[in-house]
RNA sequence: GCGGUCGUAGUUUAGGGGUAAAACCCCUGCCUUCCAAGCAGGUGUCCCGAGUUCGAUUCUCGGCGACCGCACCA
């Protein structure tokens, strides 16, 4: 498709269609469903696992500087102290209870309003470019409306984080303007609690990871000590983690519970850290178009230097257009010596390693590229979905519905029908040729319906090719009708043709 | 978390204080020599709980879930 702002899909026939062909389903949906969490069905499962495996067979076993591992989901609670999730996983948020308004703390700004050196009154706003004139002008404003004579000092911008509990009263409401509706910050950790072990108390308390990258770095000096690696290289891993979000929205976009490819990328501290992380980005890049998605969808997005977390030199995020807009895919993140550094600090184990070339003990620097699973399962569904015209012989038009996904992930690879199911003959052959395909390829079956029904229901499930065994292939040559999904052309082709192709398309 | 709209087969919808309907899908059989054909038969539904009522899927309240805005998204 070259139309560069295609028809837009709306989510709501891609939630139907996930439903009705068994991609995806709602958790516990006999019980009323549950907030955030979603089930694979069978097509699902098996796109998911596509995306995983083409993610690990490209990221680790073709690649000689990459190892893989797999860490557990419940770790030392040390881990996330030393992360700082556990301070930091956490927006201090600010409510006002008459207007509902709920702002994060460090967003939300005030000053007092200091009228000769006495402090007569609170002034609020909200983060802006310019919020130090603006709470300017409300001082000047507040003491207009008051008629409060003397002169007026210059505000000192402060955060609600740095209230005093006495002056949170005093503070006005950027909803209302008027002080005593806002509370004082309240943390909402987004790790998911838990306790090991049979006792519920203080020391037992454990949570669920909100990332797979701490395994990585927590085994770090394991891997080192016994996975025969050099710099630069990395180690990869997939797996699910949990985040307890205030509100979960878009479908499988962002959901409690998710799957992570993370891959750590470890450096030496002198090493050109932006080209390496120019290099990953572009190899992201290549990878999302290796699996289908088209580039006219992708983006880029820099996040700028004061935006940066904390640990972060430069984050770079590979941006997808779903239809509710452009957002993030995959973060790939300079994170300098951070994690290592920390992890070094509170467990007090060292994390450097010996540099051959400089005769150095040194601490790596690392380049994160890491993506969500169901992220780019939901962009594929996305970029692949198509509702088209088709004519038929008789000139009618029908609408079909397709599901472009590319064969290295599309959960069927090859459909086998038998032309007609009640000669015996067509059905033999079929069921011996799905035989053999199935032994090294995702296929599928089916003689029930007619061929062009049969045909359908394979496109929106995204199968990129059907077989049909006719008359011809058992009177002649043994060749049948291979029949494409995107252009529906149909050309013969024997076996061995059929698995060539797969082995060229399949990887 | 706040506000709004909503919740009836797998899907899309109709209906309604007296136990529910259609189309499509799906399954079975017949038929069918390549794009959702036809005929016959079949499975399957009022989100959950409490209240009002002789009786609630329908009304009320609460919960859960979905969508849309706001806020949030280390």
């Amino acid at each position: 498709m070259s139309d560069p702002s295609p028809p837009a899909v709306s989510m709501e026939s891609i939630v139907a269609l996930c439903k009705r062909r068994g991609f995806i389903f709602q958790s516990s949906e006999i019980y009323g469903g549950i907030n955030g969490f979603f089930d694979f069905g069978p097509m699902g499962a098996e796109l998911k696992k596509n995306i995983r495996d083409c993610w690990w067979n490209d990221m680790v076993r073709r690649r000689d500087d990459i190892v893989g591992i797999e860490t557990s989901i419940i770790m030392h609670p040390r881990v996330w102290e030393a992360s700082g999730h556990v301070a930091g996983f956490t927006d201090p948020l600010v409510d006002c209870k008459v207007s509902k308004q709920r702002y994060r703390a460090d967003q939300l700004f005030f000053a007092e309003v200091v009228v000769d050196g006495q402090t007569v009154g609170y002034v609020s706003a909200l983060e802006s470019e310019n919020t130090a004139d603006q709470l300017q002008e409300a001082a000047e404003s507040f003491k207009r409306k008051r008629a409060i004579q003397g002169k007026l000092g210059a505000v000192a911008v402060r955060n609600m984080t740095e209230a005093r509990p006495e002056e949170i009263a005093l503070i006005p409401s950027p909803a209302t303007g008027q002080p005593g509706s806002l509370t004082p910050p309240r943390s909402f950790n987004m790790m998911f609690q838990t306790n090991v072990g049979a006792m519920s108390d203080a020391a037992s308390v454990a949570y669920l990871r909100p990332e797979t990258a701490q395994g990585m770095f927590a085994d770090f000096r394991a891997v080192v000590d016994t996975g025969r690696v050099k710099l630069p290289f990395g180690i990869a891993q997939i797996g699910k983690s949990f985040r307890n979000e205030i509100t979960p929205r878009n479908f499988l976009f962002r959901s409690r519970e998710f799957e992570q490819m993370e891959m750590e990328y470890f450096i030496h501290e002198d090493a050109d850290w932006q080209k390496c992380h120019r290099e990953w980005i572009n190899w992201c890049k290549d990878w999302l178009l290796s699996i289908g998605l088209p580039s006219s969808h992708l983006s880029e997005y820099n996040h700028p230097r004061e935006k940066l977390a904390f640990y972060s030199r430069g984050t770079t995020d590979i941006m997808f257009r779903y239809p509710f807009g452009v957002q993030e895919l995959w973060g790939i993140a300079a994170r300098g010596d951070y994690d290592l550094m920390q992890h070094e600090k509170h467990s007090g184990i060292p994390q450097s390693i010996f540099d051959e070339a400089t005769k150095r003990k040194i601490v790596p620097h690392v380049i994160e590229p890491a993506v969500g699973v169901d992220r780019i399962f939901l962009a594929l569904l996305c970029a692949g979905y198509a509702e088209e015209d088709v004519r038929d012989d008789k000139g009618g038009v029908e609408r079909r519905t397709v599901l472009r996904l590319s064969p290295r992930i599309a959960p069927v690879k090859v459909a086998v029908f038998p032309l007609l199911k009640n000669k015996p003959e067509l059905v033999a052959r079929a069921q011996e040729i799905h035989r053999r395909l199935k032994r090294k390829y995702a296929v599928f079956y089916d003689e029930s319906g007619a061929i062009g029904r049969r045909y359908r229901r394979q496109d929106e499930i995204g199968t990129p090719w059907c077989v049909t065994i006719d008359f011809e292939t058992i009177e002649k040559d043994g060749t049948f009708t291979l029949r494409d999904r995107d252009s529906m052309q149909q050309t013969r082709i024997g076996e061995a043709e059929l698995f060539a192709l797969l082995e060229e398309k399949v990887y």
